[in-house]
DNA sequence: GGAAGCCGCGCG
DNA sequence: ACCGCGCGGCTTCC
């Protein structure tokens, strides 16, 4: 037993008995911090190793899952089951991915308070500025750590030792030294106190609405994780060879073409003679293009797809290289992360890192798989469900819209969307005069353009710009000028709302922090809010730095779709998810499951009533729709 | 040789 | 003067 600041003993539980007092210590106090060590980072290929427990009286508890037995994990998994017992954690997806893979079974985890999540729900957009090296930009935006470290320093004033707790230190190894034992203790005695201080922040920010939302959906991203999904990669592999192929040969064609141009393409950057027009490199593709008469300061794809309509040939071939190096970049990143233990691929998911409080993914990042172009279609098709298992896939439909008209309360919004009609068709006809079933596919389409413009504060240029890059549509800057003035006077409560926006700009709210020297204290800051509640706020630092007026629009339309999305999530995971029907994905206004094919139909009846219900009840009193489908592939 | 900035892209 | 994200490639700086 040792005594050091942080926690008053450390018992190591050595008996099924002495684990056994732990729990009903636990089942009295109603409340335990709670630290998993695992042999390592990977939930499938790795175990939990100990199990450290501390409680309110400051004692720890630590488990070794090896010496007692393996079925304290299921003990573990019943504690965090346990809706009277409080949960405190830090990354509790981690945790509840190695709890579910050590016991096999879905889990129904309640009363979770994860405290990076918190931290992160309540610096929401926060940012500091610190001097960049760059001459460009002097200042750079970083955002707060929330690292458990840095929590601890932040609130606490306690430092903790980070070269030890770090997790790629060998826990595998048989028995822990007394130091990495204390080490231990020191960070799981720190949850508890940090709990009280970050739930009682959540409080005065009148936050707890949506950290339980968060809470809740971790669930969810942890069922997520552990499914993965199916990728046929010996397909995969020969889509790759062919474009290989192709991208040799554009390589080829786009040199050529420059050659036969006369562009001699040498770049003298001091070290390195190049010989040939290497596409990736903006300046040679400009160098060229200036060369040939075209006065462009840019090669974007919509300069180029410009140029290429006027008979570029050149440009046309960049294009084309982009598209499919890009393609080709996609399968072999995906390939890259084909896990070893499944066959399958399992993307991260992240929670908030986003500051309007959408999902995010990486390694590789589910929520960009390829979807426009011929190719793309043939790359979503090499996702698979599993043997005998079917897709369902939902998605929202015009569910910015649909948020935008509940938020400003437009009157003709509300009322298209209540009486099902074609917001996209209704201003079109508002825009143009004509009949609602007179409209073209062409007017619709421009319509649907501005319809995402225009709500984000988009000007008659961007539109203009827009429309022709998309649709190859010239339309002058007067007529954009025109229907931007229309739309808001069909959509008046828009504009009233994007006024107040403007407004909310300069005045600020009281947004409370806290740190170990000033205890609580509250800052004025510009704010919005969601929906659901969720904050952003934007620090104000001097005059310059501040929320820009795009950021006030969209902001509480993207955050409500995320608050949308994450109560969907729960209450699938509650109620469809299964150990053969899983949700597999979340893309922002879009859901996937994979399940058996013989109750498809039914999941994707249930899936489609629950994302309507929740949807139209947050709304309310703009109904939601949902579209769902039953698929064999990703591809549509 | 790695970190960081920038551009361009594509998902929503 | 359109928001959010991550990624790959190139360049520059240390």
């Amino acid at each position: 037993m040792t005594i050091r600041p942080g926690f008053s003993s450390i018992i190591k539980a050595e008996s099924q008995q002495e684990w056994e007092s732990a729990l009903q210590e636990i089942e009295k106090t109603g409340i335990c911090g709670l630290k998993l060590l695992s042999t390592g980072q990977d939930p499938l290929s790795h175990e939990i190793r100990h199990i450290s427990i501390a409680l309110p009286n400051k004692s720890v508890y630590i488990a070794d899952c090896q010496e007692l037995g393996m079925d304290i994990l299921g003990d573990l998994a019943g504690l965090l089951e346990n809706r009277r017992i409080r949960k405190v954690l830090f990354d509790a997806k981690t945790a509840l991915a190695f709890i579910r893979a050590s016991v096999n079974r879905k889990l129904n985890a309640c009363n979770i308070f994860d405290l990076m999540l918190a931290s992160q729900i309540c610096w929401s957009g926060y940012y500091y500025l610190t001097p960049s090296h760059s001459p460009k930009n002097p200042w750079k935006k970083s955002i707060p750590d929330h690292s458990l470290a840095a929590l601890a320093e932040r609130h606490l004033g306690i430092i903790l030792d980070k070269e030890k707790s770090d997790m790629n230190a060998d826990f595998a190894a048989a028995n822990l030294s007394p130091c990495l034992i204390e080490c231990i203790a020191s960070e799981s005695a720190v949850l508890l106190p940090l709990h009280d201080i970050l739930a009682e922040l959540l409080a005065k920010n009148d936050l707890q609405k949506i950290a339980d939302l968060e809470f809740r959906a971790v669930s969810s991203l942890a069922e997520m994780e552990i499914s993965g999904i199916y990728l046929d990669c010996d397909q995969a592999k020969r889509i790759v060879e062919e474009e290989e192929n192709e991208i040799c040969n554009l390589v080829w064609t786009v040199h050529d073409e420059a050659r036969k141009k006369g562009f001699v393409t040498v770049s003298h950057d001091g070290k390195r003679l190049c010989y040939y027009l290497n596409p990736d490199r903006q300046e040679d593709v400009m160098a060229f293009l200036k060369s040939r008469g075209y006065g462009v300061t840019s090669t974007k794809a919509e300069v180029l797809r410009g140029l290429a309509a006027a008979g570029c040939a050149f440009a046309e071939a960049v294009l084309r290289y982009r598209y499919v190096s890009h393609l080709l970049a996609f399968l072999n990143n995906w390939l890259s992360h084909v896990h070893a233990k499944d066959g399958r691929i399992h993307p991260q998911y992240f929670q908030i890192p986003s500051s309007t409080g959408r999902i995010s993914s990486k390694k590789p990042n589910a929520q960009q798989i390829p979807r426009a172009g011929d190719d793309a279609t043939a790359i979503r098709r090499l996702f698979l469900p599993a043997v005998g298992k079917r897709f369902v896939k939902a998605d929202f439909s015009a569910i910015e819209l649909r948020i935008m008209a509940f938020l400003s309360g437009d009157r003709a919004m509300q009322e298209a969307f209540r009486d099902g009609v074609d917001l996209h068709r209704l201003t079109a006809c508002k825009i143009s005069g004509a009949d609602m079933n007179q409209v073209t596919d062409q007017q619709r389409q421009a319509a649907k353009i501005m319809n995402f413009l225009l709500i984000y504060g988009g000007s008659a240029k961007t539109l203009q710009w827009r429309v022709l890059s998309d649709y190859g549509r010239f339309m002058s800057l007067d007529e954009a000028e025109e229907a931007k003035t229309r739309f808001f006077q069909t959509y008046e409560g828009v504009r009233v709302w994007q006024e107040r926006q403007l407004q909310e700009m300069s005045y600020t709210v009281p947004h409370y922090f806290h740190n170990c020297i000033q205890g609580y204290f509250f800052m004025p800051l510009t704010c919005t809010r969601t929906a659901l509640g969720r904050r952003r706020v934007w620090p104000r630092f001097g005059a310059g730095v501040r929320a820009s007026k795009f950021q006030m629009y969209n902001t509480p339309c993207q955050g409500t779709g995320a608050d949308l999305i994450k109560l969907v999530m729960c209450e699938v995971y509650d109620k469809i998810s299964s150990e053969d029907a899983r949700i597999i994905g979340s893309i922002h206004d879009e859901i996937l499951l994979e399940v058996p094919e013989e109750r498809a139909e039914e999941y994707a009846r249930m899936l489609q009533e629950i994302m309507e219900r929740i949807g139209s009840e947050l709304l309310h009193p703009v109904p939601v729709k949902v579209e769902v489908k039953v698929r064999t592939t990703l591809a549509e």
